[in-house]
DNA sequence: CGTCCACAGGAATGACGGGCGG
DNA sequence: CCGCCCGTCATTCCTGTGGACG
């Protein structure tokens, strides 16, 4: 008695392409990172007085995404913390993604809690929370390291504040000491900085640069070894992952996603080695999956406001003003009996549109005819219904 | 060459729910 | 329980502006 369930359990072990897809993750951290030996190096050399117990600069790192600078961060820490353990030395260590706490209170939540002193999610003054903070770090007698990636997105939301803060920190600490890894993907950063902040944070600095298509080969040849199956992939489906990857940014997790979610198709499929097909689809299908994924999870006003593009671009072609979008997604919104938002507002989500990549937009000025944005949607309409649809409130619409 | 359109986008403010410490 | 402070979302009011029209 063989039900479809049990296809499927054999078909997937039969097929075999993984030995452990996880090491094609981006938050997989190899045991050596190619073609990053300098930076490194670089980074180790600023960092290893912790080992003699003396404060390290605070260092500032740019580059694109994916070019490497999470991963050798966490590498050196991981390395150097470990020396540290072997001598005796307490550190500790705080890995704070701003992107995902981009305000300076979440920030010194954060930052309390590795040092194991809880905190409410909010509630507590900004102040509070930091006098906390410095309290029980000076107790601890530790040297911290705070390392704030992507640490562009809290400066841009929440200014710089906490950095300033955190930049001084050092003169209320007797006994503790803290330094500072600020990650930023944004190369002009440093001007939306207190002058104060900016030299101060930025004692040391370290550029990564993108990486080339050999060197993205590189990259996902070292991981493939481990994650494939042998002769379950060829040396030309990884050029032809590397090549991709390379013509946008040389974004070494684009290149691993396109590799693991290529190989998860040859998998489904029932195939036994992932050809170059494979990485066709999985190129549409990441696109897809992240398209259908934003649009989901965005607040309803969005989706009608997404809906409304997509009507208007329907009847009428790509490109339309605010004041043109504004009067569809009027219409729309009171068709489900809800008060509109204000232009004001509307103006400010699609700019959070055109962040996301689901639409264009540009400013164009027709002299007498005023100024405005023209937003045009970039992703396959297919995408983009699929998205709304998961909305029960929308999906007798399409 | 000035005017003036159709907005962009900054600043101030408020409503709201969450969560503190006392 | 109260008074306070938080972040988030939204509104209101505002000043700024590129360039075709006259």
């Amino acid at each position: 008695m063989k039900d479809s369930l049990d296809e499927l359990f054999e078909k997937i072990m039969k097929a075999r392409i993984f030995v452990n897809r996880d090491i094609l993750r981006p938050d997989y951290i190899p045991d050596d990172l190619p073609h990053r030996e300098n930076q490194i190096l670089r980074l180790a050399e600023t960092l290893v007085p912790v080992l003699k117990k003396s404060r390290p600069s605070n260092v500032f790192i740019y580059g694109m995404t994916g070019t490497g600078k999470t991963a050798v961060t966490k590498y050196v820490l991981n390395r150097i913390n470990n020396e540290g353990r072997k001598k005796g030395i307490p550190l500790s260590i705080a890995y704070i993604n701003c992107r995902h706490d981009d305000t300076n209170y979440r920030v010194l939540a954060n930052l309390c809690e590795t040092i194991n002193i809880k905190v409410p999610f909010t509630g507590l003054s900004v102040s509070e929370l930091f006098r906390r903070f410095v309290k029980a770090l000076d107790a601890s007698d530790k040297i911290m390291f705070v390392v704030l990636d992507e640490v562009d997105a809290l400066v841009k939301k929440s200014g710089d504040r906490v950095l300033y803060d955190l930049t001084r920190i050092n003169n209320q600490l007797n006994n503790a000491k803290v330094a500072i890894i600020g990650i930023t993907n944004d190369l002009n950063f440093t001007e939306y900085l207190d002058p104060r902040v900016r030299s101060s944070l930025g004692e040391e600095e370290l550029v990564f640069p993108p990486y080339n298509a050999v060197e993205l080969e590189d990259i996902l040849k070292q991981r493939a070894e481990k994650a494939f199956v042998e002769g379950a992939i060829s040396p030309e489906v990884i050029k032809l992952c590397a090549a991709i990857a390379a013509k946008e940014h040389g974004d070494a997790r684009r290149a691993l996603d396109l590799l693991r979610v290529a190989g998860e198709i040859a998998e489904r499929e029932g195939a036994d080695k992932v050809v170059e097909e494979h990485v066709r689809k999985a190129q549409k299908e990441i696109e897809k999956d992240r398209v259908v994924e934003v649009i989901r999870s965005m607040p309803f006003h969005s989706k009608i406001l997404v809906l409304s593009i997509y009507l208007l671009e329907k009847e009428k072609g790509k490109g339309h003003t605010t004041g043109e979008i504004y009067d569809v997604y009027s219409r729309l919104v009171k068709n489900f009996g809800l008060e509109p938002l204000t232009q004001r507002r509307i103006s400010d989500l699609i700019n959070e549109l055109d962040m996301l990549g689901i639409v264009n937009t540009k400013i164009v000025s027709r002299g007498r005819y005023g100024r405005s944005k023209v937003a045009s949607l970039t992703v396959p309409y297919t995408h983009l219904k699929e998205g709304l649809k998961e909305d029960p409130r929308m999906s007798h619409i399409l």
